[in-house]
DNA sequence: TGACAAATTTGTAATTATTACAAATATATA
DNA sequence: TATATATTTGTAATAATTACAAATTTGTCA
């Protein structure tokens, strides 16, 4: 809608159709979709749109901070539009990615000394509800 | 060595060439290497070994808890012999990893109720002492 | 020891995610 | 409206990884 344009100007980014489509089904979609997931689910709507579209746009999108990537280790990134910080859990079973509200733990002291730190990245895997309900049925 | 055989005999794993020296570089260099930097390193004394070995032999071994998977998100896998619980500091710098020898952060009860925890990473980013040191002279 | 079966390694080709890049299109400005 | 600038698109390149079948090595047993 015309509040996403608005986060876009804000950041100077012009809204162009591609940019609101792909920023508004992140905001709604909460999902921490894939390139592909976000392409596939465009595509229908906007026949023209192109995946390196998608990855372009991602990246603009993270160099202004209005999303951060995520990597569980499965050979493609995901994409966070919520910027607080909190932490990641992916389910092992189905693979949908849950955000926990927490942020991630302190770990002041346990760099050597020396060092420092700019980030730090939580990932947590398992079983969600929905799966465990599942294979105890 | 015979050393690094037994480990392997111990689970049962054949002891070739190939899974020796794959097993010896890990654990005398700590270095925490892609497939490449293995491949690369051991190519020279082995000529006719494969790519396709190295990634075998390190799939074999991860199945047999010999090594852990670390994925820092710059596409290519790291691979680690020491699996005691500790974390790892990538420096953004130069590309090194370190361990931090403290167990990942408890996180008991930051899991939604019902889901349950199987693993967690915490991966640490920042600037190692030496290119702190570096960008000061 | 020699022959055969099983395990392992190798090299090439396929696959997948991502990036490079130039042409085409759309937008803004004068 | 003309022109410069920004954006999008599609194709081709790159890089990591996997699939797979042929070649080699190893182990077993007569």
């Amino acid at each position: 809608m015309e509040n996403v344009a608005h986060i876009l100007l804000q950041k100077k980014i012009r809204p162009s159709v591609q940019r609101v489509k792909v920023l508004s089904y992140l905001l709604e979609k909460r999902n921490h979709p894939t390139v592909d997931m976000i392409y596939t689910e465009l595509h229908p709507q906007m026949p023209t749109l192109s995946r390196t579209t998608v990855y372009n746009t991602l990246e603009l999108f993270r160099e202004n901070q209005l999303v951060n990537t995520l990597d569980f280790g499965e050979g493609s990134l995901r994409y966070d539009a919520f910027c607080s910080p909190h932490c990641h859990f992916e389910c092992e079973e189905c693979g949908q990615v849950f955000d926990i509200e927490t942020p991630p733990p302190a770990i002041d002291g346990l760099v050597p000394s020396g060092f420092s730190l700019s980030r730090t990245s939580l990932y947590l895997y398992g079983k969600c509800r929905g799966c465990r309900r599942e294979s105890t049925l």
